[in-house]
RNA sequence: UGACCUAUGGUGUAAUUGGCAACACGUCUGAUUUUGGUUCAGAAGAGUCCAGGUUCGAGCCCUGGUAGGUCAACCA
């Protein structure tokens, strides 16, 4: 990568600026040189691509300093959460190759250790109940630019305060009714800082602890906390926690009785170009059916990705390529399309199959007959050996690849013209057939029989191969062509237009009968091919043993497409 | 009238802590090619938000601006 300096022990560095705080750190023996972090997902959504930055992020970062990773779930919203999403946080995590070993935790586990620290913080006289509703605690709270104004109840004796805690606890008071405050600055410049709210009381059951509790412990008061007593070193976060890390540290302060101290340090979310992120919009779209669930391929989603044919190695590298800094910006989709083509490249099997069928003749050649042509596998890896493919009398080929009428660059086949099919003939167009409305249904072809393999004995050039799927020996399947989800560059980024309004409304394209060599026939879910001159294609969880179903994942780079253009 | 953060080719990042602004994606050439893919060779593209200052020397340090982001859920 870009980052990594090989120095002259040969010895591979990547340096993100968290990295360099880390190997600061290191040298002065903080925390006695461990490296400890967590990825705390709360599961209230699924995962997507900006996850998992962040989890290639905290693991990858534990696994450079030989520390280790803790999985935790932020669930201290029984409202908002379901295991639904838990296992599927697991699952994603998971299948990017990460491992948490037995280290999975909850933030739900720490409720009675978060319960006793609030207790201390009242005898200490650093919380407090305030009975008043959210409306005149907002309006209390002030504005950025405007010092806050202390509630009525601030000064309420610890007794008091002890006494309406356990009451809360207890289930004696409606939701909405008491609140647990810290004590801190109302005048503070930080908004953070001013009496936050440490416990709220939802009577909600929650999907761990059931109705064991009726009041539950804010994000701030719980995840400094949890990382405390788990022994994170390093708590990394998005750039949007930054103005609570001094409330993080002052909850340290609270706790702390030894030299260790958990840090906080935050890095910018990834944006890509031409999609949303944020959990809620994606929920938007699988909700009002704008997709097909989370796992459309067309989603930002771990498991779409996961489903439209990318590859862990794939995801890692761009995340490893996209960097970790603080400033904002939009990384381009390009970068992860070059990602996964780099992966498959070099892992894909080759086959050849025939999106947009036009039918081909071979005039000369024998009827009935079929040849089996030998077919390199994957020109990257030899390893991976040779496969048949049928040839016959009639064939398939790709629409695009003929033109009754060739523009300037167009070199393949056109009446008159010879071009190779691909690991079989060189073939000429002789007629071309087409129905009463001008339509061409099939073109006629001679092959020269001296050719067989691609090679004219003679020496001589075409200027063009194309891939082809015999007429009579193949596999029927349903392709499936994804665009990008939105037709504008930034979606979210405009002030007075939904997002929704800069759908692409091409974004699906299914193909219901595509012609693909035998050799796909037993392909399994998920299992992946480049269809040789077309793009890389996987199989989708949808086909049944009736139906294959192929999703796109990506193009082949097509430098005749942007010739075309011009 | 606030606090905190950020600013380097079209995009994402780097610059050994003060020493000729580098890498990747993208773009454009050319070569090779039984994938208009891959690979290979090469090119264009920033003088580092602005203005001062310190210095032999500043993207890095100092001063002052400008622009953008974040913060006013009993969300995380």
């Amino acid at each position: 990568m870009s980052e990594n300096v090989i120095d002259n022990d040969n010895v591979v560095k990547s340096n993100n600026f968290i990295h360099q705080i880390i190997e600061e750190e290191i040298s002065t023996g903080k925390n006695n040189g461990r490296v400890h972090t967590r990825f705390p997902p709360e599961p209230n959504g699924y995962l997507h691509i900006g996850h998992a930055k962040s989890i290639c992020l905290n693991f990858g970062t534990a696994q450079k300093y030989n520390g280790l990773t803790n999985l935790r779930f932020d669930d201290t919203n029984p409202s908002k959460e379901d295991t639904e999403y838990v296992d599927s946080i697991m699952e994603d995590v998971r299948w990017l190759g990460f491992d948490w070993d037995n280290r999975l935790y909850y933030a739900s586990d720490y409720f009675d250790q978060l319960f006793g620290f609030a207790v201390k913080l009242i005898k200490e006289g650093k919380a407090y109940i305030d009975d008043q509703d959210a409306e005149t605690i907002s309006a209390q709270k002030g504005t950025p630019t405007r010092p806050g104004t202390e509630s009525p109840y601030r000064n309420r004796t610890v007794e008091e305060n002890l006494d309406l805690f356990m009451r809360m606890k207890a289930g004696e008071f409606n939701e909405g009714e008491r609140v647990l405050r810290g004590k801190i600055d109302m005048t503070s410049p930080n908004m953070h800082m001013r009496d936050p709210i440490l416990y709220r009381i939802m009577k909600t059951s929650h999907h761990r602890t059931g109705d064991k509790w009726c009041i539950y412990p804010m994000y701030d008061f719980a995840h400094g906390q949890c990382d405390y007593w788990e022994g994170i070193t390093h708590s990394i976060c998005t750039l949007e926690f930054e103005v609570h890390r001094p409330l993080y540290d002052w909850f340290i302060d609270q706790l702390k009785d030894s030299e260790y101290r958990p840090r906080q340090i935050e890095f910018s979310r990834l944006n890509l170009n031409y999609t949303v992120m944020s959990k809620r919009k994606l929920l938007e779209l699988v909700k009002d059916g704008h997709v097909n669930g989370w796992d459309d391929p067309r989603m930002p989603t771990i498991c779409g990705l996961r489903r439209r044919g990318y590859t862990p190695e794939s995801v890692r590298n761009f995340a490893e390529r996209v960097g970790v800094t603080k400033t904002d910006g939009v990384t381009d989709v390009a970068l992860l399309e070059y990602s996964i083509r780099e992966d498959l490249n070099k892992r894909a099997q080759r086959v050849m199959g025939v999106l947009n069928p036009l039918k081909m003749v071979i005039t000369n050649y024998p009827e009935g007959q079929v040849e089996e042509m030998d077919a390199i596998n994957n020109p990257e890896d030899e390893t991976m050996g040779i496969r048949k493919v049928p040839f016959t009398r009639e064939l398939y080929i790709e629409q695009d690849d003929f033109m009754e009428n060739p523009p300037k660059k167009f070199f393949r086949l056109s009446p008159g013209i010879e071009v190779r099919l691909r690991y079989a003939y060189f073939v000429t167009c002789t007629n071309v057939i087409k129905d009463a409305n001008g339509e061409i249904i099939e073109i006629h072809c001679t092959y020269d029989p001296a050719s067989r393999g691609g090679n004219s004995p003679d020496g001589r050039k075409v200027k063009s191969t194309i891939h082809w799927v015999s007429a009579t020996e193949n596999i029927e399947a349903e392709v499936r062509l994804y665009d990008r989800l939105f037709s504008d560059e930034e979606p979210d980024g405009h002030k007075d237009v939904d997002f929704k309004e800069f759908m692409n409304k091409d974004s699906l394209q299914i193909l219901p009968k595509c012609y693909i060599e035998p050799f796909v026939k037993d392909a399994k879910a998920l299992d992946h091919f480049q269809f040789e001159r077309l793009g890389y294609f996987n199989v989708d969880p949808d086909t049944t043993p009736e139906k294959l179903v192929f999703n796109r994942t990506v193009q082949l780079k097509d430098t005749w497409a942007k010739v075309q253009c011009k």
